[in-house]
DNA sequence: GGAACGTGTTTACGGCGTAAGCAACGGGTA
DNA sequence: TACCCGTTGCTTACGCCGTAAACACGTTCC
């Protein structure tokens, strides 16, 4: 169409000459083959590097050293990649030794561990963050960020084996939930990871002067504002949350003290 | 001037007839032009209606009886627009007298007040929400949901003069703000609101049977979880933060009592 | 040798965001 | 009244997007 430099010849391969060029490989052309879980990877690598909003089809595909569509046959779709990479992320929490180390230390030490354990995928995914968040999850009552059916079983389990009652359990994975996702989610965006556009050489730490003139607080304040509190806030969060907890569970535990 | 079809007002669904029937009238059509607020106000209006990624410029200029071009008028673009529907909505909370009825009812009744303002628009825009929690503010320090420099200045202010240390007052506009973002995107997106596609005409409820077999807590707590109990847990989680701030408050007012 | 299959490529289509130029109306000025 | 010009919305056009369909090329098994 628009190629009208040159002889119509009969060897356009562009695409073809990068997947080469990537592979360099010597005459014999074995490339390892796709398979999902090494597409899942890459688009988290992907993510990680560029930004969720960067990734497209045919970019993938050239991450990968392939023509965009390559990737339908190990996804459905791009919602099915999106859906693939969270739930590869979730699994390599779900592999974490640290998190499954003891599980019969106590449901309070258990709760640490889990919710740590979610804090360092948090951290070292960050853009792929908001998308286990945002993403709608089977079924409406799985909640971000803890996204399966195994973690919300174990969750269970932890505490119905430590005398929380059923409905006293619901309750604290709900609380635990909240507590996560609001936390992390606001993390992980505070520590200007965003980058909207694919890069973002300058930045724009303007704003300072001008428009924060009429809020004198916030001008006053925006030095404690802007430093990262991020680990201790969610030390004293979660230490708040299990004495809630604790609390609930001691008063499952005698039918009604009086009020 | 024979086809003077009837008033073009009222804006239906299809975009293309409606416009054409618009254009096709004679020499004194008066159609109000648009405005950058209109045109928010039926962002919002349609992101309720048929969720956020159904949004697209053309169908937004359909929604208004306009082309889609014609919306580059009054926003520089689909992220300008995205970003005045967060605006438009945060105004439309501070604008509401039940959050400033009563400033110097106590620093506890404020965060009462503003806390269920924050949840009735997150209530009122379900499909909205996400976007407020989501996109980037302006500042890095400006935390959803409550994302303007005028709320930051106004919680800061309510705590101060309530003496509240500055550190104090920080802490607080952060365990507040993790607060409504975990819970409220929690809240909406179990409401089954998120319709990916434009509609979602059968609900698909299964997963019920097959798939729980190897979680047998998660079946048998499965009427507990899938019920609702969000405004209760709400209420509990902000009475229980607003203690945690008491303590905050009262900790910090004798230099340091002993350890 | 040849059929079947798995993997990646090519081509094509409609929809997207948006840049640029154009037409029509309304309100100032004469 | 006549003109003029800024505002508003429309038309056209471009490149990128997701993805359906047909195809080319190994590999594997009879």
């Amino acid at each position: 169409m628009a190629d009208d430099v040159g002889p119509p010849r009969a060897v356009p391969d562009d695409g073809a000459a990068y997947t080469r060029a990537v592979r360099a490989s010597p005459p014999g052309p074995v490339r390892t083959p796709l398979d999902r879980r090494r597409v899942l990877a890459a688009a988290i690598e992907f993510i990680d590097a560029h930004g969720l909003e960067a990734l497209t089809m045919r970019r993938m595909g050239a991450h990968l050293g392939v023509e965009g569509m390559a990737l339908y046959r190990h996804v459905t779709g791009r919602d099915d990649l999106l859906d693939g990479v969270v739930e590869l992320v979730v699994d390599e929490l779900y592999g974490d030794p640290e998190v499954h180390l003891a599980p019969q230390h106590g449901w309070q030490d258990y709760l640490q561990r889990l919710a740590h354990g979610v804090r360092r995928i948090a951290i070292a995914h960050p853009a792929v963050f908001p998308l286990i968040a945002t993403r709608p999850p089977a079924a409406p009552w799985v909640r971000p960020p803890l996204r399966s059916l195994r973690w919300l079983e174990s969750f269970l389990d932890a505490l119905t084996t430590h005398g929380f009652s059923d409905g006293a359990a619901v309750a604290a994975y709900r609380a635990y939930t909240s507590f996560l996702l609001g936390h992390l989610l606001l993390e992980v965006s505070q520590r200007g990871v965003p980058i909207s556009p694919l890069d973002d050489p300058e930045g724009t730490p303007q704003l300072e002067d001008r428009s924060l003139a009429a809020y004198p607080l916030v001008r006053r304040l925006s030095p404690l504002l802007s430093d990262d509190e991020s680990a201790a806030e969610f030390e004293e969060s979660l230490e708040n949350l299990l004495e809630r907890l604790q609390r609930v569970l001691r008063e499952s535990r005698r039918p009604r003290p009086a009020t």
